[in-house]
DNA sequence: GCTTGTGAAACGTTTCACAGCA
DNA sequence: TGCTGTGAAACGTTTCACAAGC
């Protein structure tokens, strides 16, 4: 599923070397996979930031998390120049773009609907926040965890379910989080949708589908271990050329 | 990273046609993707076979996740022939074929470290039995939370990380799964590499290395939020061709 | 009819290699 | 010298299209 991206013109003199008529938007492709790494990279800068590093090649980059150098450039140069020949990257300038393009420089809304173990750690989580990422709300059908708090004194009230629309749309909230049994899921899919909700990160154990203008994105934990599992059974039948 | 595995010959006759020279055994590559498909055909077959339904076509399976029924076809092709012409993959015998590719043919011993929200929630899930991982231990550095028991009446106590070593040894203990602080995750990683783990999952928000005998998976919540809001951010501005 | 398995073609992604710049 | 940005080549993955089987 390749990603059509506008392609924002480089730094600096837009090309209108052309003349008068003004350059339509460029439409670039951005593999998705390239897309998935800048999360890491922005992972990886922000963590050097805080190691008061000011500049980093593509090499090091790269390095730090198993890429070619070549591979960070190319999937940097996809959006922009931002890069300083005989320098590297400027480390805040590189995180303030990154975050620019995956969105993150403001913060996102989300809910939780299932507050069970796993909701209620995604609802505790504290390391959201400062990725631009705000748990509003919490969801449960279980009238005995109905009115509880969550996630200590600054958490949130689990709230039932017939409260879900109205709270999307009171509450701007643009990302839902899936965190119930596999049984229900595509039925509360379906109400976010219904409700508004922009995007579905989905947590439980099976595959739903919504209108593709939403995007979704899904963790099966099992599915992890699983793929761990055949690497471990393999290897030991493994020629890596 | 491609992965190499080794073919095995497709059902009924080996072809040795070729004659007296016994045949070595192929060497095939089976693409990363397709490998991550299996768990996903898998649960599904599973929630199928919960439904009673006997076959099914590479085309509903397909389509079920969202493929094409050409890549159900291919991606099971790496590893044999599965299915019957004009009829279909029977259910249940794909299942077990599947599960024999995966390495889930038996129970995986699994260790949580990090009895923090996330830890508590993978203790406490009950989905990993049957999926063939069985989590065997709990550590925490913590003194206030070591002794205490974690995942009810069946659960396990919560050990301190000195016994991180002897626990993986004595008991077996294949997998490794990260539920920890960022600033420590490559601390344990060290730890449980040296006590002989065998693969590990990686919860924390942090690139960590090991050597590349050892299989590791990674699972970072917030890059999964990140890949949301860039697909919605840019949603607006897509051309899907 | 409907279905699989599979070479070959099409497509997508990564790596190479080097011009250009600090 | 060291580094980025980028076309072109190499490589990997998916889709096509069809022979063969139920």
């Amino acid at each position: 599923m390749p990603l059509y991206i506008q392609g924002m013109p480089p730094d600096g003199q837009p090309d209108n070397s052309a003349g008068l008529v003004q350059r339509p938007a460029r439409l670039e492709v951005v593999p998705a996979p390239a897309v998935r790494r800048l999360s890491l990279y922005l992972r990886e800068l922000e963590s050097l930031l805080g190691g008061g590093q000011e500049t980093i090649s593509s090499k090091d980059l790269g390095n730090a998390l198993g890429y070619t150098d070549a591979q960070v450039r190319k999937d940097l140069a996809y959006f922009g120049q931002f890069g300083h020949p005989g320098i590297g990257y400027r480390v805040k300038e590189l995180i303030t773009r990154i975050r620019g393009i995956l969105g993150t420089d403001r913060v996102w809304k989300a809910l939780v609907v299932g507050a069970g173990n796993l909701g209620q750690a995604l609802v505790s989580y504290r390391g959201f926040l400062k990725k631009g990422f705000e748990i509003v709300a919490v969801f449960d059908n279980d009238p005995k965890v109905v009115g509880r708090r969550i996630g200590g004194a600054t958490g949130v009230e689990v709230l039932p379910p017939d409260r879900l629309a109205d709270t999307v749309r009171e509450r701007g909230v643009e990302l839902g989080i899936l965190a119930v049994p596999a049984d229900v899921a595509q039925r509360v899919a379906d109400q976010l949708v219904e409700a508004g909700i922009k995007g579905i990160l989905n947590f439980a154990p099976t595959s739903i589908t919504v209108p593709d203008t939403i995007p979704l994105g899904s963790v099966d934990l099992s599915v992890h271990l699983e793929q761990l599992a055949f690497r471990i059974s393999t290897s030991s039948v493994t020629t890596p050329q």
